[in-house]
DNA sequence: AGGGAAGTCTTACGGCCGTTCGAATTTGGC
DNA sequence: GCCAAATTCGAACGGCCGTAAGACTTCCCT
């Protein structure tokens, strides 16, 4: 990399990702060993050695097994997060008023389904939120249930888009969607594949978003 | 107990339920606790202290660990698909040709809601079980992976009534349905439960049934 | 009453776990 | 080139885990 390189890198990129390589491979390994065997099922020592550092590394670092598991879902959730209020704040701006509920679902759902392509460089990331999300710690489980804030903007913009239905509707009508998008478990990555025999699996990435887009927002007419 | 109600019981009860004590005891006491903290933070030594028996039963009655996890899995998804396929078996003789989807639906969401009924003997065996789907052994896994024979019937008549549809779109849109029972996880027990306050919590179950049912059926309209 | 099978109990083995400590090494400012 | 701070390293500690072996008790059938 050419000093010039390094300098606009650091600019841009966080502070994190500018620290200790060790810190950052550790962190990398772990994510993905968590995300494809579980958090209880992977030791320090499995992550230490697939990121080839010492195995301290860990603790000093992070300070705890626990503690790094806390992180990774932190950062990507924060990720993942911008990237859906990026774009229900675009669909604000495409509209005048509110926007339609297949727009709003589509800020929540989109930002996820893309990172499920199997290039993509966040697909790990979201198998390791999927599983976090249910396997994860009692801390994980507990910013979840308090922290709802961000779920908050999405329950209020449908509210605006179908001022008919009340809020209970909604919110369980959110919540069922959410399901079906965390329901997309390994198993179906696999099935997602299976059924992607001849095509680019970039388009069947798509063709699942549509499928999910059109499920919803049935599901929000009725 | 008298001796004419225990004759009555052997025969209606199936055999595992009349054998020895101790092991129905780890057999009850393994479920609830991995129904609420998960296969790997609960101990052997865990299980039989709440059962109050001894260390080695696990190990006696049931040859480990994992196959007294396995044996619950299958004993309860059997329980499960038993009464599901009931109640589609007379959803078709309800109908000359083929149920509507929303019977077909009914079928398939009933059963497990009204297992998570609060006071029903069965409100914990549904917690385990989805648990063991996403958290499972690699055995379990496996099963739900191969032995599709229980979902095809579902399959089957949903393309029956939807002529329409290619398998692919059923196939996407059941597991869209499976997807927003089984997120039904425990932070939404006690949203459950919060939203109650006043209501018995049976009919909240009942509710949550039809708003299910309503948005499977409509996403299936679509 | 006796004897064999079935069940229960105590005890402990081997192993992997997360974490820690002190020494060795590298890094960065002067 | 030097010193202090930051990092890496090897090694080990205490603890909990699943499982097994063997002695002991209970039960049932003849």
């Amino acid at each position: 990399m050419s000093p010039t390189t390094d300098a606009a890198a650091s600019t841009e990129v966080e502070a994190a990702e500018t620290e200790a390589a060790t810190k950052n491979l550790v962190f990398v390994a772990a994510e993905r060993l968590f995300a494809l065997h579980g958090f209880q099922n992977v030791s320090v020592r499995d992550i230490t050695a697939a990121a080839g550092v010492n195995l301290a590394s860990v603790n000093y670092h992070f300070g705890s097994k626990d503690a790094l598991l806390f992180e990774i879902f932190r950062r990507r959730t924060a990720e993942l997060n911008r990237e859906r209020a990026k774009m229900l704040h675009e669909a604000n701006d495409r509209n005048t008023g509110s926007p339609p509920v297949r727009e709003i679902l589509a800020a929540l759902l989109t930002p996820p389904l893309r990172w499920l392509a199997p290039d993509h460089e966040r697909r790990i990331s979201l198998q390791f939120l999927i599983r976090a999300r249910s396997e994860g710690t009692d801390e994980i489980r507990n910013v979840l249930k308090t922290d709802v804030s961000h779920l908050r903007r999405f329950s209020d913009a449908l509210l605006r888009a179908r001022p008919d239905l009340s809020p209970e509707d909604v919110y369980w009508r959110l919540h069922f969607t959410l399901g079906m998008l965390h329901n997309n478990r390994f198993a179906e990555f696999d099935r997602l594949n299976v059924l992607s025999e001849g095509q680019t699996s970039e388009s069947d990435v798509v063709a699942l978003l549509e499928r999910m887009l059109a499920f919803a927002e049935a599901g929000f007419k009725g």
